[in-house]
DNA sequence: GATGTTTATGCAACATTGTTGCAATTTTAT
DNA sequence: ATAAAATTGCAACAATGTTGCATAAACATC
């Protein structure tokens, strides 16, 4: 690893007040690396299963928690992680963007630059919270 | 169960060539009657526990591969499912509409009247549905 | 750097959720 | 009423997620 990203990394662990470890440093290390969004077992096969199970859902839970990372929607029981990107704070984390996934490779990815337009629900509802995900074909894949 | 909803539901059953059985008028029966989206816990004990679950799982299976019903994202394990009140086809389905989940009764449904806003994408990027879930306080819980 | 305190990790055991093959039952068509 | 086709239930398994507790690592202080 690089000793630059690696220092960004500890950056990111210390102002949110988290120890660091192993375990956080390499969960860390492989979202940077992938840019796209990842799931429990992706953290399992690409860490050459070196950590517990256990200790990846607690380390991914810590990371909710803290703002370090978002969930994203699927329409199967798979859970998957995003990294965020921007301004989101503890406990008050906020999508501002779209999220792709592409039937073709499989990945899912977070579109920074893509906005959420406005959803004028119908009286009577509030909305706190709007999540997009197109499917279709990445540019990769085309 | 009154006799036109069980006209309506074997109708349905009918018109997507599929035979009619106690499991699949009892799950559809649900479905009309709880006017939300539905998981695969809530038939276990909507229905008292009276099928396997594994019937279950296949049941809802094929009416996805029919068109009946259609998954709603979720970001945790669950996998929730919503009748399709329009016009879905074999194989073809797609989601019109938003998908509003209450955050404090719990409650998932559609808004048949909400559409889904064109998202405009980065160039390269092919869209083949938009899944739009909005997450805030319904009417009810006001 | 050594030391005590706090925090994180790994293990075991368990709970929940989803899948597959096969025999028995039900539905449908004749 | 009967045969063929489809559905169901059971058993066994696989994958995923959770909890308690002893051990190990990280941190703050000296």
């Amino acid at each position: 690893m690089l000793a630059k990203q690696k220092e960004l990394i500890v950056q990111l662990l210390r102002s949110s007040k988290l120890s660091i470890t192993d375990t956080r440093v390499k969960i860390l290390e492989l979202f940077l690396k992938s840019n796209g969004a990842l799931e429990h077992a992706d953290f399992e096969k690409l860490s050459g299963k070196s950590f517990d199970r256990v200790t990846i859902y607690r380390t991914l839970q810590t990371f909710l928690d803290k703002g370090i990372v978002h969930k994203i929607p699927t329409t199967d029981t798979s859970v998957r992680y995003a990294i965020c990107k921007s301004d989101c704070r503890e406990h008050e984390h906020h999508d501002h963007h779209v999220h792709f996934r592409c039937e073709e490779c499989g990945s899912t990815r977070c579109l920074e630059e893509t906005d959420i337009p406005v959803i004028s629900l119908p009286k009577g509802y509030d909305a706190h919270n709007v999540e997009v995900v197109v499917s279709g074909v990445c540019k990769e894949c085309k």
